[in-house]
DNA sequence: TCTTATACCGGTATTAGTATCACGGACATG
DNA sequence: CATGTCCGTGATACTAATACCGGTATAAGA
């Protein structure tokens, strides 16, 4: 095997990324934010259901600018090992 | 076109990107960062030399996690420039 | 009811990221 | 001088991300 397939931990967090893309989305429309960040909207789709759980950096900085939220808060956000002591929805 | 190949533009991204990176790992080995950011040190070679523009953003995370860089300043550093006048929606 | 819009889902195609393998150079040590 | 180790590099293999297409479901509006 030459690359590594995406672990279960992986995909976990791919997903709690996409809840926290999807969180940050509010009621705007997918359409909506994936044009503003310039990728398609399925991508923003597999993105947000966790389909897609390593995107691209750059994919994610740009759907982090539109939706203005900070790279680093979401990407800390999205570790499950840091949020021992907050479990609730808030955590981020 | 099912994936859009990379542009010039992109590349050229990933050019500045990867030299913030090097700027970044300053005398510290190759081996030595991807060590503590959990990629292999050839992904990183890749990455800095520019021959993975567009690299995973957990992967960019780990690494900025492990030289102490800010996500949000080097997303933002690694723009050429396309921001003096009109910008504020990204290139879309 | 019918139409429209949004989101979800499956499959498909193609490019790109990542890891392993193998090689050459630098440096230390025997 | 030979050898082992570390570092960087090129080539190769394989999985995943991205985009497009079709279909489906639900809700709002004419």
């Amino acid at each position: 095997m030459v690359r590594t397939p995406l672990t279960p931990w992986e995909r976990q967090r791919g997903e709690r990324f996409g809840a926290l893309l999807r969180r940050a989305r509010g009621d705007r429309s997918m359409v909506e934010v994936a044009a503003a960040a310039g990728v398609s909207a399925e991508t923003l789709r597999k993105i947000e259901t966790g389909r897609a759980p390593t995107p691209a950096f750059f994919t994610v900085a740009a759907l982090a600018a539109a939706l203005d939220v900070s790279l680093d808060e979401l990407a800390f956000a999205c570790v499950p090992e840091a949020d021992a002591t907050a479990d609730g929805a808030l955590s981020a």
